[in-house]
DNA sequence: GCAAATTAATGATTTATTCAAG
DNA sequence: CTTGAATAAATCATTAATTTGC
């Protein structure tokens, strides 16, 4: 059982090369690794062309002088159906419970069963879970900040924000420079989109599992 | 039948409960700290009846007679134990080959093809290509800038770098019949434990799905 | 020659930012 | 304006190559 899973899919974009060139890659100054006899030096077999992606896509962030940019090219076109994740009240209210509860980075299994509950409620998927908790977990920390820091100068005039109801309780102890080693993981997967289930229709995937973006950025 | 998927669960190390243990959740080696905290109303039910993997000895690899150890034949039994990817030549062959094409962020698709060609060269999973991806865009781009700072000027006498010899030869398999989208999207999934299904039957890997933690650092 | 100690690379996560839908 | 979504930057952690002392 179990094996209940979530998926979403999307679509994704290509960055168009940028120039650097870089043309002798293999410069490793340490040892280049050749572990494997190479038997198989070729790679032919594996047809790139399907992955290549020409046409070029719109750059992210301008990052840089070299990066001529203009990604704010926006030929829009909604997908249709597959919209975000909208929560419901009653979401929201076991989200913030948990996060409350000390929660802010649940793993996969944590997040699949939260899923799972808030199913109940409304339509949801692990994605929707997780990057809740991260935006939240950044959003009440920026908020905090800019709250410490709005009443650490300026006193005077207003204090629209109450400062703390937060109970910091956690976080603060998060940092501890010496921590011994505490990484977490996360189980991490990939699902083909399933393109079988119906013959050829699927290009246009309705549905959130396929929310198409437009270029934008 | 359709729906073919990867997975794969990390490890980690659990190190101390961040403080809040919370009651008698378990006591199991890797309790995933889900925080049930007090007020569980609905969440209740999650029971994290987990499937941890019991048995995380790493064992010594070995389980499978023959299989396993897909690269580097040497004794040193690198592997299995549950560690990270460790790439083989044709793998990372492939994946620059592919970046250098333009690739840049594949999309889920993409990844688990290309998962699932580097797969004959090696174990892999696909959010190693996933991340090989994001860590080789920014360590290009980052020993890019470095580079373009350290060596602004210092014109003479140098010419390690081949300017461009740069092959944009992208264009000459111009591929369309993509998606029209062309924006980020990714596909996300958790899946609860059931690892055996990668793909051979590494059965005893000891990666297994991890518990963590909220916050730990 | 080898194995511990060092160091360079780089795989894997987390955090900060950004973009845009509603 | 709020906040879901997505990516890039920063960081952490582990492995492989190199160095070093015997």
């Amino acid at each position: 059982m179990g094996n209940m899973k979530m998926h979403q899919l999307a679509c994704g974009f290509w960055e168009q090369e940028p120039l650097l060139s870089l043309g002798c890659k293999r410069l490793r100054p340490l040892a280049p690794k050749l572990h494997s006899n190479s038997t198989y030096t070729t790679v032919s077999s594996f047809d790139l062309k399907s992955f290549i992606r020409p046409d070029s896509g719109p750059r992210k962030l301008g990052n840089g002088p070299s990066d001529e940019n203009n990604r704010h090219s926006p030929p829009v076109e909604t997908h249709p159906g597959g919209t975000r994740w909208n929560p419901t009240q009653e979401q929201i209210g076991v989200l913030e419970m948990l996060y409350r509860g000390g929660m802010r980075t649940p793993n996969a299994q944590q997040i699949e069963q939260i899923t799972e509950q808030l199913g109940k409620y409304g339509k949801i998927e692990g994605k929707n879970v997780f990057y809740w908790f991260q935006n939240h977990k950044a959003r009440e920390r920026q908020k905090q900040k800019r709250s410490s820091l709005g009443l650490t100068h300026c006193p005077r005039s207003s204090a629209p924000i109450t400062p703390i109801t937060l109970d910091t309780r956690v976080e603060t102890m998060e940092r501890e420079e010496d921590s011994p080693c505490k990484r977490k993981c996360r189980s991490w997967s990939f699902e083909e989109e399933d393109s079988r289930s119906s013959s050829k229709e699927d290009e246009n995937r309705t549905l959130e599992l396929f929310p198409l973006h437009p270029e934008s950025r």
